[in-house]
DNA sequence: TCGGGAAATATGTCTGCACATAATCAGGCT
DNA sequence: AGCCTGATTATGTGCAGACATATTTCCCGA
């Protein structure tokens, strides 16, 4: 029961060069035809190749370059796409109700750590939240987040109470570039006691820097609670 | 000192669109013009504008149904790519000398829990390795896997003490599809033995079942060294 | 032998056109 | 009102041909 019968078109083209792929026809490093003798091969035009094909790098199978041809990955690399999600569709989705308690508002000087992560070179006050997110009243996520307001137009409309920050910049603040990080690390006591569980619980973390055009906009520190998985199919 | 100066072509159009939707003229929501209106103003061909905007809509920025036309989406769920890395090149990109010690092989039932992963409906006997992954002799990661070699040709041609199951699998078995999945877990003291760090430190996993075909072939888990840390951009 | 520059070549992209496909809309029937 | 059906329309895809661009290759001169 796949959804696929049988694609048609540059689809199927992409489909035969996958199978040629996988069954080692066109082997690790070695240049594949062009795609002028492949237009020929499968009787279509050469348009319609280049479409497979460049869907075929996009998903890092082949490499290609002019004039050198292309070429398929010594190591198939193959990448995962994650979706960065909005904190509250991901409780929701979860079929839990979403809420929020900030637990603290300030404007302060960021620790060095943020302000290399953001590249800020002088030491200047940024707007500093930590809110807690909760799932069905239960601890899902601790967030740390400082965010340039002179970067925020508009910033003075935001109420930290109503809605989470989280929230509140996704959608609302354009930005161009990100820096996703993700990493361990153990519950101290206070985010123990934030997120309701033991001292010494290994905690997924995922930090995030957003810039638009070089100019640092907001650095985040997500903490899950104990347990919480990140999935991606691929 | 941005490399590209002013993109032509597609990409321009792109980049306007983009604009368009950063700035907010383009509304979350919102239908866009269609594409012969935009290629009319833009004094482009149709096509070109297609490339743009399917294009953006690859990037989550769009949302387009035939004849329904182009709209913004409402919340902008941005994506992140994470490669998924071949360990020794992981090692050797951060400038360590890799190496690899095998620490087990068997044969045997795999526990439940991988068996879900699999999706293997019965109990059946799967060759398992642990490896202990190591950049300039010092640990970086744990890896327990196991592998339906019923699902591996050529399986018997595989030396597990002289290539790591991980660089031997990949580029060499094919798969169609895979789950990705990140967590976060305390060292145990037999793991904490293994990675040469304490007992309770935080240690990023990332578990990973591939398949071919709905057929399982292998299941890993990795356990990185305390203080490994992911990183993408998006 | 060692550059340096010209020619060759594979991919990148654009254009204009055509038809396919899906989703919506409007009209007509019950 | 409710439903079915056919027209409409925006995007999806295909084709042929052309030119652009990046690299490699090769040949020639110093």
């Amino acid at each position: 029961m796949r959804s696929d019968a049988a694609p048609a078109g540059w689809q199927a083209i992409r489909d035969a060069a996958l199978e040629r792929l996988r069954s080692g026809a066109w082997a690790p490093g070695e240049l594949i035809p062009n795609e002028a003798e492949l237009a020929a091969e499968f009787g279509c035009a050469r348009a319609t190749v280049n479409r497979a094909l460049r869907d075929l790098a996009e998903a890092g199978w082949l490499d290609r370059r002019r004039r050198a041809g292309t070429r398929v990955v010594p190591h198939p690399v193959r990448k995962a796409t994650l979706t960065i999600p909005v904190i509250r569709h991901e409780v929701e989705a979860g079929g839990a109700r979403y809420s929020h308690r900030l637990l603290s508002i300030a404007r302060a000087v960021p620790p060095a750590a943020v302000r290399a992560a953001l590249g800020l070179p002088c030491a200047r006050r940024l707007l500093h939240l930590v809110t807690l997110h909760l799932a069905d009243a239960v601890p899902h996520a601790h967030e740390d987040r400082w965010i340039d307001t002179d970067a925020v137009p508009g910033i003075d409309g935001f109420d930290p109470e109503a809605v989470s920050a989280n929230e509140w910049l996704v959608g609302r603040v354009p930005y161009t570039e990100g820096r996703l990080v993700l990493g361990a690390e153990v519950a101290a006591p206070e985010m123990a006691r934030h997120l309701g569980c033991p001292e010494g619980a290994a905690l997924l973390t995922l930090e995030r820097s957003t810039f638009l055009h070089d100019r640092a906009i907001t650095w985040v520190r997500l903490c899950h609670a104990p347990g919480h998985r990140l999935t991606t199919s691929f």
